[in-house]
DNA sequence: ACATAGAACTGGCACGTGCTAGTTTTTGTC
DNA sequence: GACAAAAACTAGCACGTGCCAGTTCTATGT
């Protein structure tokens, strides 16, 4: 049934394989992690044999023996749209630097320490936290508590105690501002769920843009509770009817998250307005939801490569040297353009 | 700068605290495991200490000495939309049985069994595979690799290898056309993505509720492939536009995926048709999408904590008598009625 | 044939913990 | 206050691996 089983209940380890070839543990060992001093016979042979035995090495032994780890933890939220996506890339991002990875979940019963508690019993060499619940005083505070670096990604800035990768949200909708009056228009909205974490540093993209185009700012900020699952699309779609009970619309609507702009996509179209030859509809995160080919949203891409490989990085760095001071990386966007906008006034074919 | 060190570079271990209190390690041990055989007096200094040392007991060492594992692996897919719900839920119901949880991604660069060979070296006491891209011979060969039961959450069927999750996808369409017909409709369409893992069991629900129900089939089957990320939510587009090239639209449309769904929502919506005044529209999953007030999507209920309790079980109870033959643990749908849907030719206020 | 260096291989200890089998201390009983 | 029994605590080995310090083998040059 199972590969090869050496009569004991357990899986096979380095001693079964040496056993099996007649050589020393030793010289497994050495094979196996592939440093000097055996033979290409041997190392044939040894590999052959573990693969006949179905060997795997465990883990934990490893870990407990070896000065140095090779693990990165990682705290991420399951349901979150654009953590996973980062998940994903940071696989790569960490491999090329020889480390593994120790996922663990922060999800509203489990709280992010619970979760870096977890992975500093795996002994890992550097924490990762993506888009933590915690504020400033609570990174601190984890960060004091973990013997090794931590790494948040999200919307903190430079301190003392952890290191900060987030994206240039201002930089990203000034863009958009810019690109949406390239096409032609002048009355341009934003709307603002100010209870979005990275909300302030969005608007004043948008601000700074406005103000440099000697454009009219025209903002609809949607106070809310961030914890609440669909505040973002709720207050997409709030700001859409208060846009719909006025004289006239704008020529675009900027927001700084997709799933608000979905939001007021779909009250735009249910009201008969269309979307980009009334309107124009941006978002910010390059979601899952703005790819969708019906949804067709201009975005401004928060681009989870680079969000990994820069996490990674910092994290490297300081393992590296402990004595390094956490460091800001600050990762581009990128403007996605799709359906959503176009010039104003404008009828597709 | 870190809690109290000990001078020594690594983190304090069991011997730390017991030498901070001048009792034996196996003491430490035996309160920190909750074992019987200590003062309340000595807990409470053990304890004490431990957390003043920051202690956090070395995951590695424990698995290494342990006889019984209590990590249960989970491989599952960042990107996809509904199996983090599953993760999500998935940590208390281990917990429940004792168990923690140790993830490991799948993702188009690194395939499933690179993520089983990883958690194996963790020495997991079972695995559970989340929408794995392998067919049944891939997994049949996973099963036989691993030296513990394997969990299969997806859409495999009972076999002699491994146990299989899945939800009743045909129960639950078919209740779908059941609601719909309750509604007054008699032109209800179904939209096939057929290269949909899921696809043929759904189907068959849409099918046999049509006949009972004594309605005329009207399946609109789009190819693709499954890889293609937005396949989904393409296959619901292109299924909308031959529905509106046609004399005369049905009443309800009943998809089995959400995504497929807003492909069809969009279309229609982007063509003047009202959702649900003029047709109504039905999806599969209860992906976050569905939820979107803006969506605000009718649809079937894969209850992700359900997957979750019945995956958990599945495997708990193999790894209790691993002699007993897997089994197949069909969840239950429910049917979640939004906005999406209304009898047919009805207005809303 | 002999020394020599390098390649190939082995011995032994340590990592931090769980568990079984002991030993000491406290408690209860007449 | 002696004795048993229970409670509280300790000794020691084992888990599978990495790494340092040896030891044996093989090739090379004279």
């Amino acid at each position: 049934m199972r590969p090869d089983d050496t009569g004991r209940g357990r899986p096979p380890t380095m001693a079964d394989i040496a056993a099996h070839l007649g050589v020393s543990r030793q010289l497994v060992s050495l094979v196996l992690r592939d440093a000097p001093g055996a033979s290409d016979r041997t190392r044939r042979r040894v590999r052959q044999v573990a693969e006949q035995l179905g060997y795997s090495a465990h883990v934990g032994a490893r870990s407990l023996r070896r000065t140095r780890s090779t693990d990165l933890g990682v705290v991420f939220t399951p349901a979150h749209s654009t953590e996973p996506e980062i998940i994903e890339h940071i696989y790569p991002a960490a491999a090329a630097h020889g480390y593994d990875l120790i996922l663990s979940a922060q999800t509203a019963v489990r709280a992010t320490g619970q979760a870096v508690e977890e992975l500093l019993g795996h002994r890992c060499a550097g924490l990762i936290v993506i888009g933590s619940h915690l504020d400033h005083a609570g990174l601190r505070a984890l960060s004091r508590r973990s013997p090794v670096p931590v790494v948040d990604v999200g919307y903190g800035r430079r301190n003392a105690h952890y290191d900060v990768v987030r994206s240039a949200g201002d930089v990203g909708i000034a863009a958009m501002v810019g690109h949406l009056a390239g096409l032609g228009h002048r009355a341009i909205a934003y709307v603002d769920p100010v209870a979005m974490p990275a909300a302030a540093l969005r608007r004043r993209g948008y601000d700074r843009a406005v103000r440099r185009l000697g454009l009219a700012a025209d903002v609809h900020a949607v106070p809310g509770e961030y914890v609440k699952g669909d505040y973002f699309d709720e207050a997409g779609a709030t700001a859409g009817r208060t846009l719909l009970r006025r004289a006239s619309l704008p020529t675009a609507v900027v927001t700084p998250n997709d799933h608000t702009a979905v939001g007021v996509l779909q009250v735009l179209l249910r009201e008969g307005v269309r979307v980009p030859q009334d309107v124009s509809v941006t978002g910010f995160d390059d979601a899952p939801i703005a790819r969708l080919s019906s949804v067709d949203l201009t975005t401004v891409r928060q681009d989870p490569e680079l969000m990994g490989v820069a996490a990674v990085r910092a994290a490297v760095r300081r393992i590296g040297d402990a004595g390094l001071a956490p460091g800001e990386a600050v990762v581009p966007t990128a403007l996605v353009e799709r359906g959503s906008t176009a010039p104003p006034g404008s009828r597709r074919f």
